[in-house]
DNA sequence: CTGAAAGCGCTTACAG
DNA sequence: CTGAAAGCGCTTACAG
């Protein structure tokens, strides 16, 4: 491919002042700046970004770690991301951890090793590894979940809340008592927030829940599925309400009471937090917490900028987006 | 940070001998392995790839430019691409084109300055500007979307196929003749396709459609919503069936049936290229043709990945894979 | 207004 | 088994 040097040839100057008018630096002659684009041109030249970026020590390029670009959420806040980058010049590298802790650790040195200017991340792990990158300076923000250890910027939902007023709206409006939570795994501030938003709500209502109404399992139907198969199995006093840690689980909740007959919402209640963007278009069935995915995303984008340009920010930023309440079909409004 | 040559003194060795025991070459006395390794672990040595990359002349980076990544047929598609990728120790740079030509052009520039070792692209232009890349020796190709000029390797779905099916079903399962479709811009391969098979169909049946019937705009739900109000508006014979271009579509066309109480299928037949796969899980609704998303983006991936190490394949491959045609309700069946 | 030179951090052909 | 040196393709401080 041709460089610098064959245009320099070409036009008879130094490669320095090829870089010069390519970067448009003042102070230039008009003729030969004219010269070497003309020049640049007809040879089809296309800078080494390459090159470029060893030498200034940046590549205009970051990372997005999320488990899966495939759960509508973290594609739509991938979307976020890739706008508020692009706007800024930057290109953004995917990164799926399928929360696998190892593959998240592989993919941070990989990147590293790759220069990128900085790093967003909705972590699968304990942040542990993060401190690699405060050494060596690499800004990292977190997106959507929380790490305990590390002073990051993070830009995440209001889990508590959301969690909250569903489980409130169980309660107030429909006078459910006996709700079960299908959480995602404890390691995630998501879970751990959603956790604490169910019980609070409960709590407030003075409502005593038995300790094995609180499931914990993974963001997947598969855990859905069969932790409901095993509440409406269960002899005993009957579960009225289910609240799903994410969508996925309430697809499995969904199909578990279709397969044994059961009717949701008569037979039991169901919220949910995260919401499916088309399904609910065509049939607002379920009753969901919509999280503003796009926003976090790019809010958090915007944050990571920030820092990759060294803006004098004194401390760190959180920014906590609340959700929206969606009142549908599922929790028994609007039968 | 810490480079090979900050290596090579703490273990009084020449940098060609770091980079030698950190590249794993055979012929190194081990203990200087041993020391080596042992140093770079202690200095938090990361490698750059930069550098590695511009002596290499690659940067075991790929990009993959599509209209949207949050339209879930390219969603899946593109974790089919990344994973195919990583498993092969490239990275994915991810552009939304928003079927904007000139973002197109423009991300195509900077991936070329940013010497990807390939490109994998759902264009929406007709690919003029591909034959940089030709001469660049930079090897791309296509993915859903068909182009005519180049000479390219090219994994698409059968567009053709599937829109025959989906209208031969409505003509012959359901007796149902006006039927019209609402496509996307003629621009695509897979808009022509797809009215190429819906003329099929109805030509085989020997059924003749007005001109109006075919209505083209773009793959968005507006457009489905537009187009389908105007003709449930206008007077003279009533339309009986609607061929949606895509999901997005589909999605237009029963709020407009909707908003009009028009039921379907009951007033009104519909079928749609691409599938909703929550939605379809939950409500199994629209009678459509799914393309295997995964497998394209794996199997385009996988194409381009052994043009990358230049395995010697003659001529270009042109593989199209079957939708699956689901059929469910909107269609007129298991009412 | 422009050039010569150093340097970003690697890899590798050539020698020994 | 290992080192010196050149080179990948840029940018930029220093001179003039």
């Amino acid at each position: 491919m041709t460089n610098i040097y064959d245009i320099a040839k070409k036009a008879g100057v130094s490669p320095a002042t090829v870089s010069r008018v390519l970067n448009n630096k003042p102070g230039l002659k008009e003729s030969t700046r004219q010269k070497v684009l003309q020049i640049a041109k007809e040879l089809n030249y296309s800078p080494n970004y390459l090159a470029r970026s060893l030498k200034k020590q940046r590549t205009d390029t970051i990372a997005l770690i999320v488990s899966d670009i495939t759960n509508p959420f973290f594609t739509t806040l991938a979307r976020g991301v890739e706008d508020k980058a692009s706007q800024n010049g930057f290109n953004v590298i995917f990164c799926n951890t399928d929360e696998d802790i190892k593959k998240e650790k592989a993919y941070l040195e990989l990147m590293l090793q790759r220069r990128v200017d900085g790093i967003l991340i909705a972590s699968c792990s304990d942040g542990k590894t993060f401190s690699l990158f405060r050494k060596k300076n690499v800004p990292l923000v977190l997106v959507d979940r929380r790490v305990n250890k590390p002073n990051l910027d993070c830009v995440t939902g209001d889990n508590e809340e959301g969690a909250y007023q569903l489980t409130k709206h169980l309660i107030d409006t429909h006078n459910i008592k006996k709700i079960a939570i299908l959480s995602g795994p404890l390691t995630l501030s998501t879970s751990r927030e959603r956790i604490q938003g169910y019980q609070k709500a409960l709590y407030e209502s003075s409502i005593k829940i038995p300790e094995n109404y609180t499931v914990i399992g993974t963001y997947k139907e598969d855990f859905g599925y069969q932790a409901t198969m095993e509440f409406l199995k269960k002899k005993g006093p009957k579960i009225e309400g289910i609240f799903a840690g994410n969508n996925f689980i309430a697809i499995g909740v969904i199909k578990a009471a279709r397969e044994l007959g059961i009717r949701i919402p008569e037979d039991l209640a169901l919220v949910t937090f995260d919401d499916f963007e088309f399904a609910s278009s065509l049939f607002p069935f379920l009753t969901a917490a919509k999280q503003p995915a796009y926003t976090m995303g790019s809010l958090a984008c915007e944050f990571l900028l920030q820092r990759i340009k060294g803006e004098k920010i004194k401390e760190r930023r959180e920014v906590v987006l609340k959700p929206e309440i969606l009142i549908r079909r599922s929790c028994g409004c609007q039968r």
